[in-house]
DNA sequence: TATTGTTATACTCTATAACTATA
DNA sequence: TATAGTTATAGAGTATAACAATA
């Protein structure tokens, strides 16, 4: 056995070896996320937006007069837990619940002039930080990648 | 303006419109990582693992006497929270404890007979979990989206 | 003086049950 | 009977400060 290394029982371990987490996906689609709203954090903080709270926002304007339930089901919230976000936004002069026009148990979410403003900028910052977050990749890549992403959750 | 609809104020929204938030990368790797890791829950219950744990346990399956702290920086967990993780894994008889051989501070964490066991067998239920999770994926497209991803956060 | 592992603790996120008003 | 919005609450995940033992 010329020339293999015995490895006494307790060796220190010198550099960590993670090479099979990362032939997983949903460990790298986690990691590569996590990475992503870390930056996203940073840059909309001016805007007074988390990643949950810029998710709802956006749906609102782009679908004025939408409901909390169509809200959830398109993002995934739980109902219960919409309630505090849609005060905030509220309380905060961004959207306005208004009477649904056939569903008398609905209301709709409205974006204001403010939130319509707001967003209009946010949705820029977001965009940009996206390429920022990413920028060892090339646009053809980026393109590649969501389209790739959306086959496992769509 | 023939043939233009107006829209009146309140109008109700028909089909929720999501196609900003999936141009972003950070809103696809978010929703494509919840996706896998719900099946992942579902399949790795039988073991008793949660992702976390998995991750935990693959480290150490494949580092043996790596410490907490290298634990901690490989996965990006913090410390305290690490503490519960690895006395749970300590009491279920997956991992022991054994002295570091250099650093009397630290603890090398080594997987038991059982804990190689478990996670054998556990590496490859995941392994295979993810082929069913991203089945509108081919092979090639599966490794393209690793790679991709991978240039996102290392 | 810095680091490892730990405790305590707070904050956020996510999940479940149950209620009301309306369909 | 079912659904929209809500309340209360429990559980899981994530965060900071501080301490004892060792480097």
């Amino acid at each position: 056995m010329v020339g293999v290394k015995k490895t006494p029982p307790s060796a220190a371990v010198e550099q960590v070896d993670t090479r099979y987490l990362q032939t997983l996906l949903g460990y790298n689609a986690r990691r590569a996320a996590l990475s992503i709203i870390g930056v996203f954090l940073e840059r909309l903080a001016v805007y007074g937006l988390k990643p949950v709270d810029f998710s709802v926002m956006s749906v609102i304007h782009h679908n004025p007069g939408v409901t909390s339930r169509q809200l959830c089901a398109s993002l995934s919230i739980l109902p219960p837990n919409l309630v505090g976000l849609i005060q905030s936004l509220e309380s905060r002069g961004l959207i306005e619940r208004k009477p649904h026009p056939t569903d008398g148990r609905a209301l709709g979410l409205h974006p204001t002039a403010k939130g319509v403003s707001l967003m209009q900028q946010a949705e820029v910052t977001a965009s940009e930080l996206e390429i920022d977050a990413s920028s060892k990749l090339t646009a053809s890549q980026r393109q590649t990648l969501v389209q790739l992403l959306q086959k496992i959750y769509l």
